[in-house]
RNA sequence: CGCGGGAUGGAGCAGUUCGGUAGCUCGUCGGGCUCAUAACCCGAAGGUCGUAGGUUCAAAUCCUGCUCCCGCAACCA
């Protein structure tokens, strides 16, 4: 007979740096899923992944002075690592660099087009030089230039294929929000107010601007881009339209494709629409996460970045505190939809009070009586007593709850669930004192009854715990002297597995307590070295003219230059947008009688300082509205190495209204 | 007035669908125990459930206004 299938996914992940915590954070889920689902029986298939083609890849590849496949090569490599470290048992890695997978996706995109899907088009839109990018109407600024480096851009038209998105308008709708497709589902009504309502424009799905991707079969000119390369990963790491695998039908539609916030759109919209044009079956779930958030020493939320040396280094805390630990503490935090904290205490306080204090302890304890009261084998005589039924009935319940929890993707609630049973078998510890019936020789049935059922709830615990912690549990049982046949799924939901006269075997303590202080002491140093080695690289680069400027722009005339009227002003005052996160409205003595001008330099300035200095501005450029508040004029900044914006500011003694030539 | 979510003891959260003694984890304090990883167990303190009104015998829960946060969208002229 056929088992029952189960197909689960993590998004596959773009090389373009290596894998760091946030990676972790679905994949783990991603795999505890497809452990538990192994147990209880499925017939389960783990998929996971890299993006590997597209523009950022040619470029960083190109960069480094090797053929984007050589980079990915090297990056996927550390990905595969990552994921033996942390113990990710996925079945399938697929990388759309694979033959197969580029196979099918050419095979599909000509279907999508023979079904009269995709169409060629054009950009209406205009074409920066510079920048080699082609923007849409909406892209465009008002002015008609770059949004990215704002110069002029050119008319220019330039093919592409097209993926109609409207015919799949109102289906989608419905999936969203009469559905239990995306979890959770409150972000339904953001996604069909934002994307669907307004009207969903067309998908271009091909581009000529760059060359590492997967050919348009019928069209050499343009590569497949991202949508129907990286996406159908899902359907072609099973043989769709490839004969690398044969398992499309037996897999397909997926159960649960997880995935984090940011590309939640992509999987909500985009994906549901090409397998309906395709007429394939929709997957079943889509599980939506939050981000960690990494808190720095004060509390405060601070972006994880590269160049600012703080990255979170999965290999650096498995190592210091074990996978495991690792695992559970992600999975633990971890909530459907929301953020997550992720700070240095937090994942100590977690790892201590549950795991060491919590249950390693409860073995620990549990396994050194067994061992000096019997000498570690328990006699077979018994004698029930008062508690017994009580933890028997928690512990037996928890199986069911943790089921249902499962099935949700609330992993989080999963675990505590768990914890549940560990809480009520430390408590019967105290309640039936058994270093009491220790003393007694006329307790020893009794003494003997306690152990095996602290066993039996340990073997329990420890089960249902070894999809979550895969590396942790099997020393539990061997601690706890239970066999492979004991700790299956069946077994999670039954009492009185272990043989009567089951024999433990002291062992290592599993998770050692972490020395709090001493510990956030030692990583913030850590940190702050790699901050600073970071902070010196970055001066060592721009020392060395690492710093790239910008490409020049096209040649002009002087009569072109004269166009431009540019002008001293005073900030007379400054403000931020409201509800703008990059924007500041500036009231400006222009020598004319005053004007307002808008700029996207928030992230760099507060509006203090740049109250009473002089500027240069763009006088006769035409006014704008940002975010509702209109804009006369612009005000000159030049690029930081950093990536960053700076005012430049004239000689202060400059009159208001003065006029740069 | 772009759309949506939220505000609950020191911290982080549940409870709000279907009104009726405000609960959990961590922390704090007191006690107990000694098998265990300075672990475990019990108890206590601590909340007018953001704010102002309304409906009701009764509101954290339903309705309205307001304040403040957070997503998404928009936005570096």
């Amino acid at each position: 007979m056929d088992k029952k299938t189960f197909y689960i996914t993590t998004p596959i992940y773009y090389p373009s740096g290596d894998p760091h915590i946030g990676h972790c954070y679905t994949t783990v889920a991603c795999d505890s899923i497809a452990r538990y689902k192994r147990m209880q029986g499925y017939d389960v298939m783990f998929l996971t992944g890299t993006d590997e083609h597209g523009q950022k890849i040619e470029e960083k590849a190109k960069d480094k002075g090797v053929t984007p496949k050589q980079y990915v090569d090297e990056i996927v490599d550390i990905f595969k690592k990552l994921w033996s470290y942390m113990n990710i048992s996925y079945d399938r890695y697929i990388r759309t660099t694979d033959d197969y997978h580029i196979e099918s996706v050419q095979k599909i995109f000509k279907e999508l087009y023979d079904r009269g899907y995709i169409y060629k088009g054009e950009y209406k839109g205009k074409y920066c030089t510079p920048c080699e990018s082609f923007w849409t109407e909406t892209q465009l600024d008002e002015n008609g230039c770059c949004p990215e480096c704002h110069r002029p851009v050119k008319e220019a038209a330039e093919e592409a294929y097209f993926f109609k998105m409207a015919p799949f308008a109102d289906r989608i709708e419905k999936l969203l929000t009469e559905t239990d497709y995306l979890r959770p589902k409150t972000r339904a009504v953001e996604l069909v107010n934002n994307f669907i309502k307004p009207g969903l424009e067309d998908l271009c799905v091909s581009r000529t601007s760059f060359t590492w991707g997967v050919p348009v079969p019928f069209d050499g000119k343009h590569v497949v881009y991202v949508w129907i390369d990286a996406l159908s990963n899902y359907i072609t790491a099973l043989g769709y339209k490839n004969e690398a695998f044969d398992e499309y039908s037996k897999y397909w539609p997926a159960d649960v494709h997880m995935v984090a916030k940011d590309i939640m759109r992509f999987h909500a919209i985009i994906w549901p629409a090409m397998l309906m044009a395709l007429e394939e079956p929709l997957p079943k779930h889509l599980a939506v996460h939050g981000w960690i958030t990494f808190l720095n020493k004060k509390g405060e939320e601070q972006k994880m970045s590269k160049s600012l040396g703080n990255v979170v280094d999965p290999f650096m805390l498995g190592e210091r505190y074990g996978v495991d630990a690792i695992r559970y503490h992600i999975l633990r935090e971890m909530a459907l939809g929301a953020d997550s904290a992720f700070s240095n205490e937090i994942m100590i306080n977690r790892i201590n009070s549950d795991l060491a204090n919590g249950f390693g302890n409860l073995v620990s304890r549990t396994v050194a009586m067994a061992d000096k009261y019997f000498g570690g084998t328990l006699p077979t005589e018994r004698e029930e007593g008062e508690f017994d039924s009580s933890l028997i009935e928690c512990v037996s319940a928890v199986r069911g709850r943790v089921d249902l929890c499962i099935d949700e993707t609330r992993l989080k609630n999963a675990l505590e669930e768990i914890f549940v049973a560990v809480d009520r078998a430390n408590k019967y510890i105290d309640e039936t004192e058994p270093w009491k019936l220790g003393k007694d020789e006329s307790k020893k049935a009794r003494l003997a009854t306690v152990l095996y059922n602290l066993l039996e709830s340990i073997r329990v615990i420890s089960t249902l715990l070894s999809a979550f912690m895969p590396t942790a549990m099997p020393k539990v049982w061997e601690q706890i002297g239970a066999g492979e046949k004991d700790v299956t799924y069946d077994n999670a939901g039954k009492f009185g597995v272990l043989p009567a006269d089951v024999t433990v075997h002291k062992g290592e303590i599993l998770f050692p307590r972490i020395d709090l202080e001493k510990e956030i002491a030692e990583l913030n140093a850590i940190i702050e070295k790699n901050m600073a080695a970071a902070k010196a690289k970055l001066g060592a680069d721009e020392a060395a003219g690492a710093f790239a400027p910008a490409e020049l722009a096209p040649e002009i005339a002087i009569d072109d230059f004269a166009k431009a009227d540019l002008r001293v002003a005073l900030v007379k005052s400054c403000e931020k947008v409201k509800k703008s996160k990059k924007l500041l409205c500036l009231q400006l003595d222009d020598g004319f009688g005053g004007r307002q001008v808008v700029s996207g330099i928030a992230q760099w300035y507060e509006p203090e300082d740049l109250v009473g200095k002089k500027i240069i501005i763009v006088a006769n450029l035409k006014p704008a509205t940002l975010c509702g508040v209109e804009s006369q004029g612009m005000i000159l900044a030049a690029d930081t190495p950093d990536g960053g914006a700076a005012v430049v500011f004239p000689d202060q003694s400059l009159p208001c209204g003065s006029k740069i030539r």
